[in-house]
DNA sequence: GTCTATAGGGGGATAGAC
DNA sequence: GTCTATCCCCCTATAGAC
């Protein structure tokens, strides 16, 4: 795999969570990396193949730490946090994740970002659910209702926890994860 | 007031809220209203005076509300329920609500805009404290922790909610709403 | 108030040389 | 792989006629 390509993935990612999508462009990439519009088109065609590579990337991420977390016989409240530890981390860099980013372009999306999308945010909220249903039945969490709803509201916590945290110009991410699990403490 | 200055403003409010501040253009909107580029630029003379004034407008709804639910004498659940439905409306529309639709494009807006936007998310946030401290104090509301966070978490449940149900294709917006209010339940 | 016309810039994308 | 050069489109915005 093509160093260049990765690190234009990486700087494409870093500029659709920190700007959107629709506001940058190939030229961002091009200048940044000290090459020319043309190199960025010759590894991925059009933007939307590139922003479909970033989000198949993200859900491998995803992917590659639910694997890790389940050989290493991880609880279920460690594994909260370790999810939730990304989301104090983006906090930090002043990121959203990606899917709190294209999300309010979904109309301007092609297909397969969309598709990818939509991928990604149920492969979360399922293995969110499970956690939290999992957890629930061994006594370790405590909440009303169905684990589905309770992922879904967890999971937006998160996702405009960003990005509320970033337009009040305050880290006080904090406050959300940590009444996220007050709240599941039984 | 002038009718297409009206139109103009709500047409741009729609396209935020469907398709995000930097992927409409005046075209978009002239050519929907029958008129040309120049006459959109006779009411709004740059693209940042009209969104600063959507989404003044926005807040000015707001506060219309609350004076209209406090001269009735709403008790908390009533207040908190009026709330909600312009978030259940939203999600019936498939739009998300301005704070949503902008806050991700916040690095690539104007300081008037930005400004006009983080107003508007601390004076919700303010309210909506103010209405959990008191119900919780009548006992009409149980939560966990400070009526602050708990504010936060509830209004990222309703701004995420909209996006996430969008991503999903579901206008499934009724579980998170019923679920924060069970939670509140006593 | 609305128009025509246009300035001036940036965007995504491609052809072909090296 | 990276370059130069270029196409064609859309964007925001303005001048000046009606």
């Amino acid at each position: 795999m093509s160093v260049t390509r990765e690190k234009i993935m990486e700087l494409g990612e870093d500029l659709i969570r920190t700007r959107g999508y629709n506001a940058f462009s190939y030229q961002d990439i091009s200048s940044e990396l000290g090459i020319k519009n043309a190199a960025v088109h010759y590894y991925f065609p059009s933007k939307e193949s590139l922003g479909t590579s970033i989000v198949k990337t993200n859900m491998q991420r995803f992917e590659e730490m639910v694997e890790n977390l389940q050989s290493r016989n991880f609880d279920e409240w460690s594994q909260l946090e370790t999810f939730m530890k990304i989301y104090v981390k983006s906090n930090r860099e002043l990121k959203l994740c990606i899917i709190g980013s294209l999300g309010p372009d979904l109309n301007t999306l092609n297909e397969s970002i969309r598709s990818e999308l939509k991928k990604m945010t149920e492969r979360i909220l399922q293995w969110l659910s499970c956690i939290l249903k999992n957890g629930l039945e061994k006594g370790i969490f405590s909440f009303k209702g169905d684990p589905k709803d309770r992922a879904l509201l967890i999971f937006s916590n998160m996702v405009a926890g960003l990005q509320l945290a970033r337009i009040l110009e305050k880290t006080d991410f904090k406050a959300i994860h940590q009444a996220i699990l007050d709240d599941l403490k039984p």
